[in-house]
DNA sequence: ATGTATGCAAAGCGTTTGCATCATG
DNA sequence: CATGATGCAAACGCTTTGCATACAT
């Protein structure tokens, strides 16, 4: 994503109102490492902005994935997570918590043959690394069933 | 996933009752290609027996996935699809119509260094494709702005 | 006979939308 | 001043759950 008052000025080039709103919603993401669901931004824009409304949150957040600043996770907590991070990495993904670390790995080898991509024009991947992160592999109270939760081929 | 009987007798090995419902859900599953969604799936067992309610068909699936009998995918369309096909392949959806095609190519070379997991126990990686399918190329009508809901890497 | 599964309906959760009001450009 | 944004609350779509009844074992 841009910075807040790159994002500012290109709100305003589109004819977009730039609101105290989404001012503070900008500088909530901006270099935000931490992959924040709605509610996560929307509990940090109210230290700010108490009457801001959840609604608000969710059409700027849209808005800013529209225009291609900000990615949408699916982290396979049944929310949408938020990444200002525009640049080529992976996520890493704790089953348990949900917890999240980037990764940057290459991913170039990952390509489909004419007959794999069936006519398909392809336009993206993505590539999720789902485990235990540290502190849950200590827990004792982890059923081990749920991988399977997430679509994904075992480990190597 | 396993041929319905042999899920009736893994059912019944658990101490799980196996009902008509069930037999007939695990039928519709079987060998299925078509990656559908619990309401797919509620559809076509109405076939057979018209009294089915949506919840059975939703707890019965739950169970699958939890059994590891069965796979739950997220198309990026807000609902689950389901995929007993157990074998390590991945998939390519059509961001348009979220057609899905299976795609088996070599994940081989994902591997992470012990610097990149971080203290993660990796448990399983996801490989999805996203792209335009044939029909959907024809159309005029995309905006095309929508690759950015899908958190992914630009294609190569 | 025991305990689990079912159907129904309601609730839950994340997200979107309608509408009157407000404020930016 | 005109258009687009806001807040609120209601609606939405998917999924889960509570409960009384029915059925598999």
């Amino acid at each position: 994503m841009l910075t807040t008052e790159e994002m500012c000025r290109k709100f305003r080039a589109l004819g977009l109102k730039v609101t105290p709103q989404r001012r503070f919603i900008f500088q909530v993401l901006e270099g935000n490492p931490h992959h924040p669901s709605a509610e996560a931004v929307y509990a940090e824009v109210r230290a700010f902005i108490p009457e801001i409304s959840l609604a608000t949150v969710y059409n700027t957040l849209r808005e800013l994935v529209d225009l291609g600043e900000l990615r949408e996770l699916n982290l396979g907590d049944g929310k949408s997570h938020y990444d200002p991070d525009l640049s080529n990495h992976q996520h890493l993904v704790c089953v348990r918590c949900h917890a999240v670390a980037d990764v940057t790995c290459d991913i170039g080898g990952l390509t489909l043959t004419p007959e794999q991509s069936r006519g398909y024009r392809l336009l993206g991947t993505d590539v999720t690394f789902y485990g235990l992160c540290p502190a849950c592999q200590q827990q004792a109270d982890w059923p081990g069933q749920a991988l399977h939760l997430w679509g994904v081929s075992p480990a190597a």
